[in-house]
RNA sequence: CGGGGUGUAGCGUAGCCCGGUAUCGCGCCACAUUUGGGAUGUGGAGGUCGUAGGUUCGAAUCCUGCCACCCCGACCA
């Protein structure tokens, strides 16, 4: 194996490939476009899914687990959704194998058709709203909050790695409540968590806007969503939120007697963040050594590596790596001690700056006799000597991941500001976008066409409307009629 | 699914044009010397050449189908 990780600056996908596989992230399965997710990649994930989790409590939200095959029939109950979908979903159609007659292999039993066939969840819309008209029945019912951790299968024609794969692991938010402006709320609120939990965890700054009508989820009457931008100018959709209006309470018949004494539909929301959410934190901090991770999301924070010649020096430092083990710990630090006499202290500096682990402290005779550590930061790869005497380690330790995770967002900040243009003409809209990437602040026309237009002579799309935008009176970027402000244009992941 | 490329030991590769069962590096195992940025030496193990057929006395090499991966399109979180 070749020691250097390809650059960034060479090839970006071979770069992040690579930085998956190498970093143990994750690797590809036998089934095509499916990954086998390796315990370092899983431990992120559940970190994640730890904090999204506490944030969907906190405001509400309980879990529930619905079933990995809906009917055929369920799906094209909701028109726009079964469209949105239809070209993608893996279908069961039998239920058994037998023997071949040969005896050599198994194949699929044809007297075991199903009469209706299933399809794996391509997202669980349908199931849930025909589960939730039997279990709402008046305003007492609701709001009923309810969000699943599951897997999904997509069946794409390109995948990669955490990116976009076959099978994908997510949660997803399902919603109903009484009155329309209360799911509108709901659907805002989602997003925001999703936006929060971003910058504040994974130390990536996002865009909150509105999807463009080409751009909405299949069923939805408005799409919300953050956005975020990779070190290669291209944006990423790292969580959405949809306001479903009535459609699918329509679609399933979901009423509800009000207070009044009415019968009415139920309006609805659904909200999702993806394993793709490790795609976009592995592009948006790492660099050509390997991973970097916020500390808030590494599985371990602080790596400790001995340098010792012989057993009883290594038992003298252990004596003192343990102390600092037991203070960080009590910190709430996580904190692994490489003792192995397996590897040599370069080799291990090397694979813990692969695998984003944001300090590293070495500790070797002479620091043992001058009372010192060396404490090395990854994500400026700089290094220090800290004398023990006069400082309180887990504190000094702590505000040291504080301000990691803070420079981290800070330079991903930095970047998408840099990386974000206001455009007025079309040159230069078609130049930036070739020369510059990122996102390109622009007037549209509002229509479908234009954005469908635009799409195919630049492979650029409108990644949202930003929500905090400022209403301006300007001209489209393309056709030249009126625009009442500006959305954000890029190539997306 | 269309166009291009690749598939040889755990990983990365040479050999393929011009058929004679395989090269090198990393890793792995053993021993010794080493240990403050991916150690060195000596010895060793490991290969249905993606897969199924075909041509041939003989196929990694030539032909066909299939599969997987990568790049570029169409689709998408």
């Amino acid at each position: 194996m070749s020691k250097g990780l390809p650059k960034r600056s060479e090839d970006y996908s071979l770069w992040y490939n690579e930085l998956v596989k190498r970093a143990d992230l994750a690797e590809n399965s036998p089934v095509r476009g499916c990954m086998v997710i390796k315990p370092y990649g899983y431990s992120i994930w559940e970190k994640m899914q730890a904090e999204l989790d506490r944030m969907f409590k906190e405001t509400g939200h309980t879990n529930a687990y619905f079933p990995l095959f809906i009917p055929k029939s369920y799906l094209s109950k909701e028109a726009s959704h079964i469209e949105g979908f239809a070209k993608e979903c893996a279908v069961v159609t039998h239920y058994r194998l037998k023997n071949s007659e040969d005896g050599k292999s198994v194949i699929v039993d044809p007297e075991a058709k199903l009469e209706e066939e299933l399809i794996v969840r391509p997202t669980s819309e349908t199931v849930i709203w025909s589960t939730y008209k039997n279990w709402i029945q008046s305003y007492r019912d609701l709001p009923l909050l309810i969000n699943q951790w599951a897997n999904v299968v997509r069946w794409e024609m390109r995948t990669r790695l955490f990116l976009r794969t076959t099978e994908f692991l997510w949660q997803e938010g399902h919603t109903a409540h009484a009155t329309k402006q209360e799911a509108i709320d709901e659907t805002i609120q989602m997003m925001n968590i999703y936006a929060g939990f971003a910058e504040t965890f994974m130390a990536l700054p996002v865009v909150k806007g509105v999807k463009s009508i080409n751009e909405r989820f299949a069923g939805a009457e408005d799409t919300y969503c953050i956005e975020a931008l990779m070190q290669d100018g291209k944006a990423l959709q790292a969580g959405t939120s949809h306001f479903l209006g009535q459609n699918f309470a329509k679609a399933f018949d979901v009423k509800f007697a009000t207070k009044e004494g009415g019968l009415e539909y139920v309006w609805g929301t659904s909200w999702g963040a993806s394993t793709r959410l490790m795609g976009a934190l592995i592009m948006a901090h790492s660099d050509d050594n390997g991973l970097v991770l916020p500390p808030k999301l590494a599985p371990n924070q602080v790596v400790i590596v001995p340098i010792y010649k012989g057993e009883e020096e290594l038992a003298r430092i252990s004596i003192k790596a343990r102390e600092i083990i037991t203070k960080l710990k009590a910190k709430g630090i996580s904190v692994h001690f490489d003792n192995r006499d397996t590897h040599k202290p370069g080799w291990k500096f090397a694979e813990y700056e692969l695998k984003g682990v944001p300090l590293r402290i070495a500790m070797g005779p002479r620091d043992l006799e001058n009372n010192t550590i060396e404490l090395a930061r990854r994500d400026n790869l700089s290094k220090e000597t800290v004398y023990l005497g006069e400082i309180i380690l887990e504190e000094y330790i702590s505000n040291l991941l504080d301000d990691i995770q803070e420079s981290i967002y800070r330079k991903a900040f930095n970047f998408r500001e840099k990386m974000t243009t206001e455009v007025n003409t079309w040159a230069e809209f078609e130049e930036l976008l070739e020369s510059k990437g990122g996102f390109l602040s622009a007037h549209w026309d509002g229509t479908s066409e234009t954005e469908e237009r635009i799409k195919e002579l630049t492979k650029a799309t409108i990644r949202c409307i930003p929500i905090d935008r400022k209403e301006e009176d300007g001209k489209c970027i393309l056709t030249g009629n009126p625009s009442k402000g500006r959305v954000y244009f890029a190539r997306a992941y």
